[in-house]
DNA sequence: TTGCGAATGCTAATAATTTGCATTCGCATC
DNA sequence: GATGCGAATGCAAATTATTAGCATTCGCAA
């Protein structure tokens, strides 16, 4: 993804220096971000972009579908990653709250079968597996 | 569940009315609730919980295992439910929110094998489902 | 029945997120 | 390159969900 200018447009988002800080942020980000932690990567970028942009941003990014958004138990905030070409989830452990990518995603199957029962129209999903790391454990 | 008074000890939780209570509520819904439509429905029966009780409550209960923490995405609250025996998930419909409890979990399989590439141990996961209902869509 | 620690309810505090509004930017047009 | 308009941003204030402090009450064992 070197190009971020021509993907924000291909989604049909103006593109914005902001904006395209922000995404430059989560290509590069291995794993789940929460706003702040964006924000502060900027900072040692040293660009500050509100807070309240950030949001609005995210939000937009989620609209669009370019991110997904989940939360991590235990810890209040939202937390975002770019939608990969390879869908990917996360493991999370629940104490020191590492994250850590996984490759693939189990539910393509899955998914199919329950749009088949519900008549639902599965757009997307959510998952993250929770535990303790090597070192927690 | 008949006995949930049993369930509690069994669980080494200690029994209040407060948490019979709100026991009952979950096991009864079919879906997902937030901390509020909990307390609605307690106000139903006519009965009233501090908010900040049922808070507490839902965190013990995520603590112990009883329940499960996520979130709806375009609404920032936590929502839960009770873990049953037939551990499933749900699907919501993103427009009009509403939510079809699911048969069943595909992760088993999976979480085995990403326990060996990681070392993690996994204790649990979050899983929701996102689309459109026949009506919706 | 009594007593103690834990649970509850109230109120106030906090933390995350959202909103209103004035200013600035992106981009198309001249 | 200059201009203009609607959309995007930044700031500060408002909201909303959730948490914490503390006095009162409850659950349960002795």
């Amino acid at each position: 993804m070197t190009d971020h200018k021509e993907y924000l447009d291909q989604h049909g988002i103006k593109k914005t220096k902001q904006r395209i800080l922000i995404l430059n942020i989560l290509s590069q980000a291995e794993n789940i971000m929460t706003v702040e932690e964006i924000y502060l990567e900027l900072s040692k970028q040293g660009v500050v972009i509100s807070l309240s942009t950030i949001y609005r941003i995210m939000e937009l990014f989620l609209a669009k579908g370019l991110v997904v958004k989940s939360i991590i138990p235990g810890n209040n905030k939202g937390v975002f990653s770019l939608k990969r070409l390879e869908h990917n989830h996360h493991l999370i452990c629940l104490k020191c709250k590492k994250t850590v990518a996984l490759k693939g995603c189990p539910l393509t199957e899955f998914e199919r079968n329950v749009e088949q029962q519900t008549e639902f129209n599965i757009v997307d999903h959510n998952l993250e597996l929770y535990g303790y790391c090597n070192k927690c454990k």
